[in-house]
DNA sequence: GTCTATATCAAGATAGAC
DNA sequence: GTCTATCTTGATATAGAC
């Protein structure tokens, strides 16, 4: 197996990306434009240019190739989070408000291929392994060091139920609502605990 | 066609469920038991009894037995919010804590099934549609009462993050940690705006 | 490491008998 | 309204040449 990437494409110096990162931006597209349905062997072989042997060279099985694409994106989450932590450690800002801040504002790398990943994950659960470690890391941490635990949990949770709703298109807040709503996150998580 | 059915069969009255009943019966149990990707024709047709071209006459393709399954799963959980409203009113208490405890204590009807629905939604977003309608609907009409909007639009975010997080086997919150959280949703909602 | 060609199989859907 | 039989397509994966 070639050596595990742990960059994204578009971040990494090399003019040239490997054929796995290639395969991976044509699995990505095909899923953006198609829908998570759609993503099979044959698709990513006629968007990524490569012929069918040397997407399965690359990648044994359907399944290999999928597994390639939630790391990636973890991989590329895990770095936002942690630059996001790191400007705000630098600038004596809270770690907490800024990571909602960032959570809220972050075009949701692209709903489609988000929904592509769930459905993914639907088939097969332990897909989502790699996203569960990450996301219960980051929060017991965070939550751990909050002025009250409870109110940031609930914090988080109405950050994820934002996510979710912009995913499935549930968008039952108006523009206004939604920006008084982030804010009011940004004020509660601030608050010590009364 | 033959007649929509808007109750779901366990709730039913005849002892004899319709054929379409059967068939739905059969698609659940395959979704949660093997998962929303090995939800096909064929599986329904082994699970339910039925022939292949019985169950295609009830259906007439894939795509129709997803709405059915989609519409009767919809009707059944507006019938649970319904009924938890009229409770509520009846006994003199807020509809909104109300619908909170119920939303956080009521089995979200078995997460793999729900899972399976959300792929298939990945596939065919209009299939959310009328999930979509119920939701904004009823959220609409309770933050309107609620004494501070804003924080009951939150608390209803939460809520969904929590069932998001069920879906996905995403438990970072202990026992403990959970009833606490929920515990508090209720009490945010029913503080007046501070 | 990448290609072509092909084997194998399962899916959705149709036709027509009963 | 339900059945059996069949058609068609498109998917994963393998084998072996270059």
């Amino acid at each position: 197996m070639p050596a595990r990437r742990s960059m994204a494409a578009e971040t990494r110096k090399d003019p040239r990306p490997s054929a796995r990162d290639i395969i991976l931006d044509a699995a990505e597209r095909v899923v953006e434009r198609d829908g998570a349905g759609r993503l099979t062997i044959d698709a990513v072989v006629r968007e990524s240019g490569f012929s069918k042997g040397g997407v399965l060279y690359n990648f044994p099985s359907k399944l290999d190739l999928i597994k390639g694409m939630v790391a990636r994106i973890v991989d590329a989450v895990h770095c936002d989070i942690e630059l996001a932590r790191k400007d705000a450690r630098e600038q004596g800002h809270s770690e907490l408000s800024a990571l909602i801040r960032t959570a809220c504002e972050k075009e949701p790398h692209s709903q489609k291929f988000m929904m592509g990943l769930l459905a993914a994950a639907a088939e097969h659960p332990e897909l989502l392994d790699p996203v569960r470690g990450l996301m219960t890391q980051l929060r017991e941490d965070l939550v751990a060091n909050a002025a009250d635990p409870d109110l940031a949990r609930i914090v988080f949770l109405a950050v994820d139920g934002l996510h979710f709703a912009d995913l499935l298109g549930m968008d039952f807040l108006s523009p206004e609502e939604r920006a008084r709503v982030e804010a009011r996150l940004v004020e509660l998580i601030s608050e010590p605990k009364s």
